[in-house]
DNA sequence: GCCATATACTGCATGTTGCAGTATATGAGG
DNA sequence: CCTCATATACTGCAACATGCAGTATATGGC
């Protein structure tokens, strides 16, 4: 079966509707570059190589003299496609490089890190804005409405996570008197606090 | 500077301490992985490439016959982690297997969804879990515990994130008919509700 | 016609990953 | 003491991924 690590996804969306290189290209930007990203590079390749494995099949097809080509799933990229969501999922991973600086701040000064918050929080508000904007949109595929809007429940989730954690940071760092010193901040409490929500224990434990 | 993605934040380890490689490997897995993954194969290479344009110094060390490599930060590495906090940051990417999954969940079954779903929710415990024993275990720079905090109150909210929409989605699929037929739910209510949530408006707008 | 942009790619150098392998040290158990 | 599993400490290498720059043709506005 394949071995690369966009053959599935690239099968997901040849299971929607036929594309073109470009229009792939088009959509896994707008779609799976959420939870699935990757060069564009990869993706005018890929496609030849489902096609190897009998997964797509292409045609060739012209606007004048420019060559353009097309990929249709195959009843084999189907299955392939059904039988993926039955194995074990890769651990989800999270680049960050923001909140690695937040990590490293007592390298940096106060100034700095109130800059690396305020870029994590402008990123967030675009990206709902980003979101909005493609729930306002007019659908591209209507009949799979229910599980689009199941998937995006997560991801404006997690992007509120990210903004409202800003707007916290923002104001707990105005506490401190520098990135080494949190002066009165109740480091300890929080610390407390957050291992208790990590270890939910009954009132009596 | 530094051409590889790894650069900057290996010297926000070196800052700490020094490191042996197999350290420095064993840390990046600990801490740094939840927010900047990478292979362990570029740990043993990396610091090498610090020494060479001199932010990291490093040590041939010996356990009997046993050879070891220990790296130390530099002034100018210190420098130059003080400049990359200023630079803009990459956009945060997410690699979410299991949610593309979901996404093309309709290309499945309703068990298969369900069995997705409970691998999401199993991982993100599994997180909660680690980042608890984190919280409880004897920090290993005390002096950093407020950084340390404000970063793992965005790691641990983010978790939480994941396990609450793993729950509310295996209460919300099982009013569907299948993965291709929601049947009555409402599909449309929640696709508003989000893109309000994606769009705040006062209430005259 | 010109030019900026869109559509539709490809070559290529560089960087990253996974895996398998090597060497030495350590400690438990027989 | 010996054996063996595991830890410590790496490296070689094939395959894959990425970013960038470039090519070619089409389109539409001025």
């Amino acid at each position: 079966m394949p071995q690369t690590r966009n053959a599935y996804p690239l099968l997901g969306l040849l299971n929607l509707r036929s594309w073109s290189t470009y229009e792939l290209a088009q959509q896994v930007q707008r779609s799976l570059h959420w939870f699935w990203p990757t060069a564009e590079r990869r993706l005018y390749d890929e496609p030849k190589l489902l096609v190897e494995l009998g997964l797509a099949e292409a045609t060739e097809e012209f606007t004048g003299r420019r060559a353009r080509r097309e990929y249709r799933i195959t009843r084999a990229g189907r299955r392939a496609l059904r039988l993926w969501i039955n194995e074990p999922s890769a651990p989800r991973t999270c680049e960050f490089e923001a909140l690695a600086k937040v990590f490293f701040a007592d390298a940096g000064s106060i100034h700095q890190l109130e800059s690396v918050i305020d870029g994590i929080a402008a990123e967030s508000i675009d990206r709902i804005k980003q979101l909005g904007e493609m729930l306002e949109a007019e659908a591209p595929f209507p009949k799979r409405a229910h599980v689009s809007v199941l998937a995006m429940q997560l991801q404006l989730e997690q992007e509120e996570g990210v903004l409202h954690w800003s707007q916290w940071a923002r104001t707990q760092i105005k506490q401190w008197r520098s990135t080494k010193d949190p002066g009165d901040w109740p480091t300890e409490a929080l610390r407390a606090e957050l291992a208790a929500r990590a270890h939910p224990r009954a009132p009596g434990e």
